[in-house]
DNA sequence: CAGTGAGCGAGCTTCCGCTTGACTT
């Protein structure tokens, strides 16, 4: 007989709890969702007012089964899942698959794992909150109503294997809007002035001050005359202005901004920020990673507030309670927070090591004091022009939490503040060193990174801290997005210098538009965005979710009746569903770019059977259209027609070497040239369309040398067998599969007969 | 690894949110 099972959801909570519980209590896990809607048919009876068809999947089984076991021998058994609507259907689910006893059940709720927490919640049980059920019930019906007849709506209309869903295809809409609005951005150019004058510092040496102009000229002759005007001008310090500024520390992380910092600081993705979280969560060193709350329990206030006194002094200190401002945030957990605040580092993989420090400093610099700063303005007159030059400087008074932990932004930063300034007092006459006229360009808007569109999804209330890193894994495994470098390209900026008594003009390069790591829609995101745009504006509709969240929130409070909620959904958006599938057209995303100056057939781009192409002619013709697909980083709505023409000079015969044609193309991985139907790459620097014969030869010598030395060994006995030197090591390749050699083994002496023993063990492993 | 692009059609794909392993050529 067991006296007391506690059940949460994570198994790591359930160790830890289980330490604070004592003998009495016997801890187990649930691993998240123990139940699910049936995958045929909807799983919803639509016509029986959208009943649910649960089931408990395969890799739940197990879980299941163990539960059951442990609840039947217990005298009580305590549901403590998370206190948000997701854990309070768990709890729900849990008490009807295990077939709990009403009188020998109790729901038990905390959002920190402290003891004095969780004796707490043992003394104040209470039942199941069945509005908050039933409002957990409506957002998955909803849920799996949207993605499973929109889903299979694309594979009749677009391509098989795609999908939609309420979170997903906004989440692309908002890449091909970012996309959409950079390529109608226009940038304007100006021209920023900026002086710099001699002013001698303490010690009397010459130093700089450096000044920027208030006012931006819009053309070089403007730029050109007022630097005239400079040129017969006295400069006079006309006032001086200092003003204290205070700077506060950010609230500790959530799984949206720690996501963001790691990405900004640490150059993680999403996924990889997850997985290293987990991994310091379940070694203990971590409060949970996927919260959207920026509480801290008191004990950890408590502990920053003493390792803070201990390491800075008392004046560093400042307690602070935040608030979370998220939408539709839930507060089921505290923020994310080191366990001990007294462990500045941990141990662990580098990684590991980097993430823990950047949570420690975070949280601490969290309950620090202000940053207090003073603000120096000094504007300087020009006697010949009515503007003025303005420089700025900030000197720090007292760092504060600045000590320990600064967020970084998103945007580029302009390099306005600086340090501190040499002194000076109004009405000194400066003397004049440069003036500079730079040309400047207004910057287009910045595509997002995985993390500045997690970002933006929580802003408009989209998915969970669990989806955030799933739900861009999946729009970039449906294609529907890449993330990408591009290069940036190079443009001509005039700049003016005054100098001494000559303005002297010169023309500087500039490098603008690079992207490193950002996310980019690809056709067929563009195509199925525009297709739902046009059928279901509803749910594509940002503020959808919004919406929909106010809903499940009447029913979560018992005033609204959940499957007439979800009807009075269903019902038009259904009506849309049947009208789509009837009147919509195949969606290939044709678009006409002109006639091809040879033959005068039409030159159309579209997407084939493998990806977007580009057509001269059309079936119907005598003669069969000619294809060419189109390249990486070419897209259907911003392809030229000579662009698409230059794409039709590939495949091209460069020539003979051993009597065999090499004809150069490009594939899936770019450039290539082809040589007795083997595939050789070419360099970035080489261009298909200009290399020349003798440079192809080099290439396809050097890999044939490169793949001498790839071999380690071969049999005469077995010739498809071949032991190899990889990118992981020495591996055995046979009959396309490569298997591993095991650490006791020299690659270079392995007989025939080991070889086959590792090949069989391994086929043995997989098939089971 | 890359080359293709006709047409038929069986059988499959798919959602969001809650949790970890078991995978690693």
């Amino acid at each position: 007989m067991i006296e007391n099972l506690v059940i949460v959801e994570s198994p790591a909570k359930a160790k830890t709890i289980e330490k604070f519980l004592g003998k009495a209590y016997t801890v187990r896990s649930s691993f998240g969702h123990i139940r699910d809607l049936a995958k045929k048919n909807l799983g919803i009876d639509v016509e029986g007012g959208f009943t649910p068809q649960y089931i408990v999947p395969v890799d739940k089984k197990k879980i299941v089964k163990e539960l059951k076991e442990l609840a039947s021998k217990s005298n009580m058994v305590w549901l403590a899942t998370d206190e948000d609507r997701e854990g309070e259907a768990i709890a729900w689910h849990l008490y009807e698959e295990l077939g709990l006893d009403k009188d020998k059940t109790q729901r038990i709720v905390f959002h920190e794992i402290t003891k004095d927490a969780i004796l707490n919640a043992l003394n104040t049980p209470r039942n199941i909150d069945t509005h908050l059920v039933n409002a957990q019930q409506a957002r998955r019906v909803l849920d799996r109503l949207v993605g499973f007849e929109l889903s299979p709506l694309l594979w009749k209309k677009v391509k098989p294997s795609l999908s939609a869903g309420r979170v997903q295809s906004v989440a692309v809409k908002l890449i091909v809007e970012k996309e959409r609005e950079i390529q109608n951005f226009a940038s304007k150019r100006y021209f920023r002035v900026t002086g710099y004058f001699n002013v001698p510092d303490k010690t009397g040496n010459m130093t700089s001050l450096k000044a920027d102009l208030s006012k931006r000229f819009d053309t070089v002759e403007q730029a050109n005359e007022f630097l005239s005007a400079c040129q017969k001008s006295e400069f006079t310090v006309d006032n001086i202005e200092k003003k204290p500024l205070k700077k506060s520390p950010a609230p500790p992380f959530t799984t949206s901004t720690l996501q963001q910092e790691a990405s900004r600081k640490l150059g993680f993705s999403v996924n990889q920020t997850m997985s290293v979280a987990q991994r310091l969560y379940e070694s203990g060193k971590i409060t949970y990673m996927r919260t959207d709350s920026v509480n801290l329990s008191k004990l950890a206030i408590g502990t920053a507030a003493q390792q803070i006194k201990n390491s800075f002094g008392d004046k560093y200190h400042k307690s602070r309670n935040f608030t979370t401002k998220a939408k539709g945030a839930q507060e089921a957990h505290e923020a994310i927070r080191p366990t001990y605040m007294n462990k500045p580092t941990v141990e662990g993989s580098r990684q590991e090591q980097r993430l823990y420090e950047l949570i420690w400093k975070r949280t601490l610099a969290s309950q620090m004091s202000e940053a207090q700063l003073e603000k120096t303005t000094i504007s300087i007159g020009i006697s010949k022009a009515t503007e003025r030059f303005v420089a700025t400087g900030e000197v720090l008074k007292f760092d504060g939490f600045l000590k320990v932990y600064m967020e970084s932004s998103d945007e580029e930063q302009e390099e306005d503040t600086r340090g501190l300034l040499p002194p000076v007092s109004i009405k000194d006459v400066l003397e004049r060193k440069t003036i500079e006229a730079t040309e400047k360009s207004t910057l287009q808007p910045p595509r997002y990174t995985e993390a500045s569109l997690v970002k933006k999804m929580e802003e408009l209330g989209i998915g969970r801290p669990s989806t955030y890193a799933p739900t861009i894994s999946t729009v970039q495994n449906r294609e529907y997005v890449v993330k990408e470098d591009r290069p940036g390209s190079l443009r001509e900026m005039t700049q003016l210098i005054l100098k001494e008594d000559a303005i002297k003009k010169q023309v500087v390069q500039e490098k603008y538009g690079f992207d490193k790591s950002k996310l980019f829609p690809t056709d067929i995101g563009i195509i199925v965005n525009d297709f739902l745009e046009q059928y279901f504006q509803n749910i594509m509709d940002f503020n959808f979710t919004a919406s929909v969240e106010k809903e499940f929130d009447e029913i979560a409070i018992g005033s609204v009746d959940w499957p007439k909620m979800i009807e009075r959904f269903y019902k038009p958006f259904h009506t849309k569903v049947d009208s789509a599938t009837q009147n919509s057209e195949r969606s290939k995303g044709e678009k006409l770019l002109g006639e091809d100056p040879e033959s005068g057939k039409p030159i159309s781009v579209k997407i084939g059977r493998f990806g977007p192409i580009a057509q001269i002619g059309v079936a119907s013709d005598e003669e069969k259209p000619r294809f060419a697909s189109l390249l990486k980083g070419q897209s259907l709505e911003t392809i030229t027609i000579e662009e698409a023409l230059e794409l039709f000079r590939l495949p091209r015969d460069i020539g003979k070497y051993e009597d065999e044609d090499m004809v150069i193309a490009i594939g899936k991985y770019g450039p290539y040239v082809r040589h007795k139907s083997k595939f050789y790459s070419l360099d970035n620097t080489d261009d298909p369309y200009t290399i020349k014969p003798e440079r192809a030869i080099e290439i396809i010598q050097e890999k044939r040398t490169q793949e001498e030395n790839r071999n380690i060994k071969q049999f005469d006995e077995e010739p498809g067998l071949l032991v190899l030197k990889g990118r992981y090591g020495p591996y055995i390749s046979f009959k396309k599969k490569n298997y591993r050699i095991p650490k006791s083994k020299k690659p270079e002496e392995l007989t025939l007969e080991e070889c086959r023993e590792i090949i069989e063990k391994a086929s043995s492993r997989t098939k089971k």
